[in-house]
DNA sequence: CGGAATCCGGATGGATACTG
DNA sequence: CAGTATCCATCCGGATTCCG
């Protein structure tokens, strides 16, 4: 497979150099940090990632030592877990998005990178269950501005302890409403501007029953990158 | 040049992760990190990159701003140095230097990574004059086993404020001897073995005048990276 | 010495199609 | 759904060359 010589260098920084300088390396890792499992949660998460790269990238990870591919018990496929080493990946990764966050001419949030589907699978995996009504189901409606028609609409649909993303209308009463520029999601994502400056300056704008409105925030979790990096957001 | 697509992603990390996965890129920065200013120390520090892909990597890093080209005042050539954002690429590589000390299967003193002339060149950029007779030229050889004998004896040369790594014995009397296992110097180097330990164990041998003897620990100093890593070895 | 340009074969990555 | 297979563009390593 890979006939690459190494770099010939016996500092430390060089074997993970080794491993982190393939193109798609870091994300996959993030991808697995960051809850996924499946190999089609990690497409979902690395769309422009090919199916083809991303099974050898699985493969030499799994040879790596950093993760472990074992067969899904529930049905088919494999599922992907980082191990005590690949987990110990994160900090590279963490220091990774700190630089960026601070030294890279922020055009992270640039147009072309701004990806609805990928923004909503992002949250989806951060949201939780609490503060949502319990034993019954709950809608909650985002509606993305900047953004071609047929993609700016997602419904996070509560149900059974189970939070599933549709891109249509899934036909039950909608709970709340979220309406903002796909930017002023991202950013408020990823800790760049705090939500309640956002509401307050009417970029997102919140509808519903007022208990419904209130219970956002508990239920709405920012990046795991976000935090620390800018002025609190959670609810006191 | 590099008509590669982006991740398409707007999370940071994807941001830092576009400039740190192609090869060499992060050696380069370590070395510019590390001390080296000329492109002949870079290629003395990165002996397996080849010539054309150094100088490509400088200009891809010159024009993404991590570092910084200028003509050397003094005669020919240039000298390169990181910009504010270049330094602050070094948290990165701190932690993935940390992660391979810690979770790398340790063959990065593995025999074909072990390079007297790498291990010498890396020496001399942390070495001080401190504790060096002033005003008289001092010399130092290093003897390597485990080394072919062509590449077996270094001598260190201090005159001048300056220190010269020669291949062949400058003529000058030797004040200091040291001997040992190129895998055990290189250990001691990155933190891995206590230099105390080493000398108690006779697997590194100082030989010479009393107070020269004695003066090694003060002016021979550890890798950056072995700091925090092992237990203490500067002299109190 | 300090670099940059060129050429070439092999390795890697991207796109698309295909299979169980 | 969970991956493979295939083809082509690009990247990388090594050697050589050139220039100032």
């Amino acid at each position: 497979m890979s006939k690459r010589q190494g770099y010939g260098q016996f500092c430390p920084i060089s074997r993970a150099a080794e491993l982190l300088t393939t193109r798609w390396t870091p994300l996959v890792v993030r991808e697995l940090y960051f809850g996924s499992t499946r190999y089609s949660d990690l497409r979902r998460g690395l769309p422009r990632m090919s199916s083809a790269l991303l099974s050898q990238r699985l493969k030499e990870l799994e040879h790596n030592g950093i993760l472990t591919c074992q067969p899904a018990e529930s049905g088919t496929g494999h599922v992907y877990r980082l191990t005590d080493a690949g987990r110990a990946l994160f900090p590279i990764l963490e220091s990774m998005g700190h630089w960026a966050q601070t030294h890279s001419s922020d055009d992270m949030t640039k147009d072309e990178n701004l990806d609805p589907d990928l923004l909503m699978w992002n949250i989806r995996r951060r949201v939780t269950s609490e503060g949502i009504p319990k034993n019954q189901h709950f809608v909650v409606l985002f509606h993305f501005l900047g953004v071609p028609i047929k993609r700016s609409r997602f419904w996070l649909l509560f149900r059974d302890g189970e939070i599933e993303i549709c891109m249509r209308d899934p036909g039950y009463e909608t709970g709340l409403a979220v309406t903002a520029h796909i930017r002023t999601l991202t950013q408020i994502w990823l800790g760049h501007v705090p939500l309640e400056l956002a509401i307050r300056r009417h970029e997102l704008l919140l509808e519903g029953e007022r208990s419904h409105v209130q219970a956002f925030s508990r239920w709405f979790n920012l990046s795991l990158l976000a935090i620390g990096n800018q002025a609190s957001v959670s609810s006191a």
